[in-house]
Order: C-alpha cells, then structure tokens, then sequence
DNA sequence: TTGCAAATGCAATAGTGTTGCATTGTTTAT
DNA sequence: ATAAACAATGCAACACTATTGCATTTGCAA
C-alpha cells in the first residue's frame, strides 16, 4: 500500500484509521477539515482518533494545517518533502468565497516584504480570497 | 469625547462600554483578543456584550478581525477610512512567536500575484510570523 | 509467539463564539 | 423636561472546535 510506505518513511505506524486518512487526503484536490473526514470516515474511527492522528501526521511533515476564515482548520498533504524538523510550504492558500474549500496554490515569484526596524521576519504567508475554478 | 464622536460619525449610539473598548483599543500598540478586553475591562460588562460590540464594530469600519495562528481573533482600529461598504486593510499582520502579540504593519509595495487559470482573486492577506521589536 | 510501546475509544473538559429573551439605556420628537 | 421608540445590555443556554486522562486494544519488533 502507497499510504504504509509513506507511515513508514516517517517512523510512524500503520493503522486502518491512519491508512484511510491518507487515502481521503490524496482523492481530494483541497483541503479537508476535521469535520469533513469525520463525515468521510463514517463510523470508521473516534472523533479523537481522527485529532491525534491529524496532529501526528503535521508535526512528522506529512501534511500541513490551514486556518480558514472561521478560523476552522484544513488540512492537506505536503507537496515537499517535508519532515518533523523541515516545514516549507511556501505556496498560497486560496478559499473561495462560494463553496469555502481551500485550495493549496503554486506561486512562481513568492513575494518579499520588508519589514519594520525591530520585526524579524520568519516566515510569510500568503492567504488569499476569491471564486475557484469549480465556481466559476 | 473623542470615542463619542467616532460612534457618531458611524451612526452608532455613543455607550460606556463602547466608549471603553475604544480607549482600551486606542491605547493599545498591538491587536487585541476577546479575552485580553475581557480582562482589562474588569466586570464593567458582559462577556457576550463586548462579542456584540465588537461585530457592530467591524461591520461598520471601525476595527478590523484578523485571526491569530490558534484562530482566534483579534481586533484593531482600522487606519484607513472604512465604514460599512468600504474595508481596505491592506497592510501586514505580524504575530509575534516569543509574546504572541500581534502587530498591524504597513508595506510600501504590497505585492500582487498570479492566479492560476480558473481562479478569480479579490483579496490577498498577508500573515506574517517572527519576533516583534519588543521582544527582540 | 510474546511483550511492550503506541494507538484507539470513550468520557470529560476547556475555550471561543452565537442566540433568545427580558431588562435597561440612548436617542429623537414632542 | 417628558415620553415613546428602538437599540444595547445582561444572563442563560447552546453550538462547535479541540484537548486531556485513562482503560483497552493493536502494531511491530524481538
Ligand atoms: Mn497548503
Ligand atoms: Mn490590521
Ligand atoms: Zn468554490
Ligand atoms: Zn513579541
């Protein structure tokens, strides 16, 4: 199985809930909430389970987390290969304002900004509004 | 008052807790959580009160919300002209790492950038992290 | 196959935010 | 100044997302 590969490349156990988490993440072309997977899984895993095993995956570099603009949390696979130390998801994340997904978007120049004397930058990121391509 | 006339200029009843979450807001260099006002204002009002006050608010130009990386929102004055009909806050939103504060900052170039195809951009946000001038 | 660490299920809890409704307060007109 | 009209407030209840504790089950390596 593709999904037990990539557990295992990242030291973590495979499971059936993990497995079909995985699995529901790779057929979807957004980002999926918490809520959407427990409706997804059906009676498949405890509410709970679906948390932790959202949580392990981001902090092993698996997929990463978005907040929409309720402040609700998507997830979505990492395109680069990312790992519990490296976390570069350098791309934009797009919610339409008619169907609310959140889509993972590529940008070829990734804007720079200065920043005011005394703020270190870290990290920019880039959250943007508007019709996606289904809507349209 | 000064927090009577902006009421008035917005078409809002001038109250003691409106005028208060104003100053609190006015004197304060960094946005600011629900539960930061709920705490400075003592027991002056109502939980529930200070959520309504500060939607009427942003509904009419007055402040704007921006969600922190734990999702919760925090508030602050608008700089421009905003009322109603009219939102432009484009500027970046900077949450410190070491104190958590978040800071609204101006960029000279506010940059622009390339949508796919099929995706029809209105607003791009940028949220940015790292450590404030307080903090480093 | 067996043992141990990790994952799961279930219950309880915390935190943010909203809604309904009765009461109080602000404003406008008299 | 007074009263009527309407908006704002306080309180209780609720919805939703997310986390924690603990007993039980399961994956995996020895
Ligand atoms: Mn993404
Ligand atoms: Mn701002
Ligand atoms: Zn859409
Ligand atoms: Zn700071």
């Amino acid at each position: 199985m593709e999904s037990t590969s990539l557990l295992k490349r990242h030291g973590l156990r495979s499971t059936p809930v993990r497995r079909l988490l995985l699995e529901i993440m790779d057929a979807t072309e957004h980002a999926v909430s918490h809520a959407d997977l427990e409706q997804k899984v059906g009676g498949e895993a405890d509410r709970v389970t679906l948390y932790r095993a959202l949580n392990t995956f981001e902090e092993h570099g698996i997929i990463h987390k978005v907040l929409d603009r309720e402040g609700v949390a998507r997830f979505a696979l990492c395109m680069d290969n990312c790992s519990t130390h490296t976390h570069v998801d350098e791309h934009l994340h797009f919610q339409c304002t008619v169907c609310s997904n959140v889509y993972c978007l590529p940008v070829e120049h990734y804007p720079r900004v200065a920043m005011p004397t005394g703020f270190n930058l870290s990290r920019l990121s880039l959250v943007a509004e508007g019709v996606c391509k289904r809507c349209n």
